[in-house]
DNA sequence: ATGTGTGCAAATTGTTTGCATCACG
DNA sequence: CGTGATGCAAACAATTTGCACACAT
């Protein structure tokens, strides 16, 4: 069986290498888009694994706490969750179909960056992180 | 009984005004921030009057309905609300205390509408609203 | 062998709903 | 009066937890 990269990152560290997480890191890696909880379970159903509900969430808390993953609030109600190889972006959602397309808008990072340090400065109020979300109809949920 | 200006601006629609409506929103009118569902209902024993769990919820329902308050996501696991009569604007979160601070980075707000006119232009998807946030720790937290 | 991970069921937490009664207009 | 609003309890949904057993190391 070969590494996933998920157990190369972990190498070293306090943790057991099982079937669950293998399946699930895998179900991570084949997403084009974050996943909730929910369609993860649905997404379990399909293989012939079977993993507990309360395994999943054992099992995305554990790669939340360890990076793997990272925790999306795309929605009102639930949250989402996507390998966290990549940069730091932002989202397009649609509030129709629910697609979800990453942004890197430059020129707004910049002037994010910019107002930060001012504000920090200003008032020594720190900032750790940001989060940019647009919302609409997308072009395909418009017909 | 004076006039509230929930009421005012819900003349003519299809209501009644009650005493639980009155209270909750003299909460929000004395809320210096955005309150949760738990903190309304905390404020609420606090008075004198007593306003059922259900009632609190169908009553904040209400009242996003009529735009009355706005619903706002600023923590990953609970909502809040706030009145609606404040312009568009962005939040600070400190994630040790939950203080809110309100703010309006007029040069973010430019490059933000800058980008999504140019994005419904590249790719047809349209973009009704967007959400900023920024989260640190604040200056009395540091300590 | 040891201790972490899993399955299961039960407990929690947050929110919604059906229904009888209340009270605003 | 009549209809919308409220209280209450029960239903729901999402997530967490205690415990015994399983399995990776």
């Amino acid at each position: 069986m070969n590494d996933t990269k998920m157990f190369q990152q972990l190498q070293g560290r306090n943790f057991k290498r099982t079937g669950q997480r293998e399946v699930i890191y895998s179900i991570f890696s084949n997403a084009e888009m974050p996943l909730t909880i929910a369609q993860i379970i649905e997404q379990l159903k399909k293989t012939q694994a079977s993993v507990h509900r309360s395994t999943v969430y054992r099992t995305i808390k554990f790669m939340v706490e360890h990076e793997v993953v990272r925790e999306l609030s795309l929605n009102k109600r639930v949250k989402s969750y996507e390998l966290n190889n990549k940069p730091h972006h932002h989202y397009y959602v649609c509030e129709k179909c629910s697609q979800t397309i990453d942004i890197k808008p430059a020129e707004i990072e910049k002037a994010i960056s910019h107002f930060e340090s001012g504000f920090t400065k200003r008032n020594g109020h720190q900032i750790v992180r940001h989060s940019l979300k647009f919302f609409g109809t997308c072009r395909s949920c418009q017909a």
